[in-house]
DNA sequence: GCCGTTGCATAACTGGCGTTACCTATTATA
DNA sequence: TATAATAGGTAACGCCAGTTATGCAACGGC
C-alpha cells in the first residue's frame, strides 16, 4: 500500500561519498546531499535514522573503495604483493586526498592503519622474502609503513605531488635500504 | 577617557591556544573563548576584527611554539643539530597533538612542511656530514623528513604511541640506513 | 474504483555559530 | 567633582546545521 522510495541506501550513500569527495567531511549536509539527489531531505531521514548514520555509510564506503585500490594494484601484477599494498595506499591518497584524510588521517585510538586482518598474511610475505623473525619481521612492516604513510599523508594535504612512476622508485629504494639495514647486507 | 581592557591580545591570544589545544580548532568558538576568559564576548571583538583573525593568531602563537620545541631540542644538545630537528617535530606532535594537526596536517598548497628559510640552513648540514651535492643532499633530507612526519602525524593521531626513546633509536637506524644508501656505505 | 498506508515536499523548530545594537559602567581629564 | 569617551554585559539578529510536524500524493489489496 506505501509508495515506492524513491531512492535506495546504495544511491543515497554514493551521493554522500561523492559529496565528501568534493568537499569534505564538512560538505556532507542534509540539504546538501538532498540537493545533490533532487529531492528534500525526507527521503534520507525515511532510510537512515540521522546524518551520523549516513556518515557511517560514507566511510564503509570509502573503505570499500579502498580495498578496490587495493585490489587494482595486486591484480595487476606490475608490482610484487607487498610493494603493491602500498602502492594501493599512495594511490589511494593521490586520486581520492578526502576519503583518505577521513579514513587515514583522523584520530583513531588503537587500530593502526590498514588493519589487523590484512597483517596476518603481509607478516608471513615479509618473513618469507626477508628470512626475518616474526617480530622483526613486524618492525620491519611497521617502520616500512611509517615512510609509505609519510609519503601518502603528504601527497593527500599537497605537501608533496610525485607522480607514481617516482613513489614505485623511492619505495623500492627504501625497501632495499631498510632490508639492508635488517638482514645485514642479506640478499634477495 | 575611556575605560582600561580588561584583556590584552596576548591573554586572549593564550586562552584561544589552550582552547585549541584541548578541543581542536571547532572548540574555538567566540561563547567558549568568553567563557574561558570569564567575560562576555565583546572584549575579544574590540580587540580582534572576527573570529578568523583570533585562529590566525592562535595559528601564529602554535607556530610560536612549535619553534620554542625545536629550540629546546637544539639548545639541549642531547643529539647533533640535524637530528635535534626531527626530535623536536616529532616531540610537538606527541606533546600538542591538536597544534601538529593544524601545523603539519592540513592543506596548504605549496610549501613544504618546516619551510623555506631553515632549508639554507639544514642543507649545508647535510651536505658537510655526508659529503652528498646539493640535489642529493635535498632528496636525502625530502626522504628522511617524510620518515619524520610520518612518525610524527602516527603519533598525533594516535595510530602509534611511542617514547622518544623509541623515536631517537629510530631516528638514527633510518639516518645511518639512508646515508648507506645515498653514499654507498661510506662511514661516519 | 476505493481505501488505508506511508513516502514525499514544504516549512517549520531547535540550537549553535559569528556578529552587533543598546545600554551601563568606568576612567582620565578639565 | 562633572564630563566625555568608550570598554563591557546583555540580548538580540541572521545564518545554517539537524531534525520533524503537517498535509499531499502514490500505491497495492479489496
Amino acid at each position: 500500500m506505501p509508495p515506492k522510495f524513491k531512492f535506495t541506501r546504495d544511491e543515497i550513500t554514493s551521493a554522500a561519498l561523492d559529496l565528501t569527495r568534493k568537499a569534505g567531511p564538512d560538505g556532507l549536509t542534509a540539504r546538501a546531499l538532498a540537493e545533490a539527489l533532487g529531492c528534500s531531505v525526507k527521503p534520507i531521514f525515511g532510510l537512515f535514522k540521522s546524518m551520523e548514520e549516513v556518515q557511517g555509510a560514507v566511510l564503509s564506503a570509502a573503505r570499500e573503495l579502498y580495498l578496490s585500490f587495493l585490489a587494482e594494484d595486486m591484480a595487476a601484477g606490475k608490482y610484487p604483493p607487498y610493494k603493491a599494498s602500498g602502492m594501493g595506499y599512495i594511490r589511494f591518497a593521490r586520486e581520492e586526498k578526502e576519503l583518505f584524510k577521513l579514513l587515514f588521517m583522523c584520530d583513531r585510538k588503537g587500530e593502526p592503519p590498514e588493519a589487523g586482518k590484512e597483517m596476518d598474511v603481509i607478516i608471513p610475505l615479509i618473513m618469507k622474502n626477508t628470512g626475518l623473525s616474526r617480530e622483526k619481521a613486524e618492525r620491519f612492516h611497521l617502520e616500512l609503513w611509517i615512510f609509505v604513510h609519510g609519503i601518502a599523508s603528504m601527497i593527500a594535504t599537497s605537501y608533496l605531488d610525485w607522480e607514481m612512476e617516482t613513489v614505485s622508485g623511492v619505495l623500492t629504494d627504501a625497501y632495499m635500504g631498510l632490508k639492508a639495514r635488517f638482514c645485514g647486507e642479506a640478499g634477495e
